[in-house]
RNA sequence: GCGGGUGUAGCUCAGCUGGUUAGAGCACCUGAUUGUGGUUCAGGGGGUCGGGGGUUCAAGUCCCCUCACUCGCCCCA
């Protein structure tokens, strides 16, 4: 490799890739509006302290994951490595909160300072909604419908399973995260060192360690169910009838949680086998303390975001080209025809090529390797009666037309 | 940030225990084909063997460092 390559961790979207994301992008995008979320862009750069603030001090995220730099006027500026964050700055700094609920789509960059693997970059693209100013359990069924709508528009419905849990209010939440800690404290010399590390920070997280000697510890832990009050009990009665009714599937994971304080009730994962290490394929949850930990006012919230990567490699190739028309002149005489008859086919909406130079042999070669489905051949003797001949690249099959009625012939080609 | 694997042409790879000018398939270019692509045939271009250092008479091959990719951990989309 010579010096000139991309920072670790970044890739080039070559129009193959590209078009897997846009198919995705474009797709969610749509889905999103049948449910009434717009889509909407905050910048891909905020003031360090936005993320501080939401993701807390002591994340992962914040610790060692986030791009952050000094810009000229002496202000920390960090890469946004999630949208959510974002979001809920534009809704207080935009004073949106007058206009509850509001349903936001949105997509694009996203970076994180993170070890490069299959499914995992620095630079990756998301896909998100949320939905503010809901407090309903409706609002976590919608969003989680409007998640599985997509990946079933998507066609990777079969590749995913959908897995809930439930962190309960910050009440039974804080009574459970205490009751846990207690109870781990008594184990703590059998804990791997990093969920001893954990209890400090996240020690909901331990429940889902890997560790084979966390996970005998943590069969015998305090169950989090049995610390919901009722009314966070009655909440995730509500989500898991409201799913129920729509003929979602999902499977209940007591282990899946969320290590930040503002989120509770629901936390889902769409996730996959067919991405090694990376199974989080779509994932999400309520965070009603958000809004109000930056400052704002009191907001409830439930959101997902997707790796637009990650659906990509669900997806596979997708071949959403339009349809191409090779324009040949077959003498050097018959050039400027041929950019007149380009430029007429473009102007009716049908996608035209004229290759840069070569005899007609090697633009016809050309037209062949760049999928063309048909080609419009300008010979001086056609031209002559009036007309040019259409080639169809498919079968071969060639016939003489009009001139004039060149459009009519093209159409079944749009 | 931690541990394992890999790195030879645009792509997929071969290259035996170190030994001449580093190979193949596909792709690309030219010609057969100055009015016909996809098939065929003939020819051609393309490599500082990821980069740097070391051992040796001799390194693609052995050693060290480094970079990138990859698998897992952490964490997450």
């Amino acid at each position: 490799m010579s010096k000139l390559q991309p920072v670790r961790g970044t890739h080039d979207l070559l129009p193959g890739d590209s078009r897997a994301h846009r198919h995705v992008m474009d797709l969610a995008r749509s889905t999103a509006a049948l449910y009434g979320y717009e889509e909407m862009s905050t910048p891909i750069f905020e003031f360090t302290e936005v993320f501080k603030r939401t993701l807390g001090d002591v994340s992962d995220i914040v610790t060692k994951e986030m791009y952050t730099f000094q810009d000229k006027g002496g202000e920390w500026i960090t890469l946004r490595p999630e949208n959510t964050a974002g979001v809920a700055r534009a809704l207080i700094s935009g004073g949106l909160s007058q206009n509850l609920p509001l349903k936001y789509f949105y997509g694009g960059p996203m970076f994180r300072y993170e070890r490069p693997q299959k499914g995992r970059l620095r630079q990756f693209h998301q896909i998100g909604a949320e939905l503010l100013g809901v407090a309903e359990a409706l609002g976590d069924v919608e969003i989680i419908a409007l998640g599985a709508h997509i990946l079933k528009t998507l066609g990777v419905a079969d590749q995913v399973k959908l897995e809930l849990n439930t962190l309960g209010d910050s009440e039974s939440r804080a009574d459970y995260r205490a009751s846990l800690v207690k109870y781990l404290s008594g184990h703590l010399n059998d804990l791997s060192a990093e969920s001893r590390d954990r209890l400090e920070r996240n020690p909901l997280r331990i429940l889902d360690s890997k560790n084979e000697g966390d996970r005998r510890i943590v069969a015998g832990a305090p169950k989090l169910a049995e610390y919901l009050n009722p009314s966070s009990r009655e909440f995730f009665q509500n989500v898991c009838a409201g799913l129920d009714a729509l003929g979602i599937a999902y499977e209940l994971n007591p282990h899946l949680v969320r290590g930040l304080d503002y989120y509770c009730h629901s936390a889902f994962e769409f996730t996959t086998e067919a991405l090694g290490a990376q199974g989080a394929v779509l994932a999400g949850g309520r965070y009603d303390g958000l809004v109000e930990t930056m400052g704002g006012p009191p907001t409830p919230g439930v959101g997902w975001a997707a790796g637009i990567e990650r659906l990509a490699m669900l997806v596979g190739e997708v071949d959403n080209k339009a349809n191409m028309i090779a324009v040949v002149p077959v003498g050097a005489d018959m050039e400027a025809e041929a950019f007149a008859v380009t430029q007429e086919l473009r102007a009716a909406g049908l996608c035209a090529d004229l290759a840069f130079r070569g005899n007609m042999s090697k633009r016809l070669k050309r037209a062949n390797r760049a999928g063309a489905v048909c080609a419009v051949l300008l010979g001086g003797d056609e031209a002559a009666r009036g007309n040019v001949t259409l080639r169809d690249l498919g079968t071969g099959d060639q016939q003489e037309v009009a001139r004039d009625g060149l459009l009519d012939h093209l159409k079944r080609y749009s």
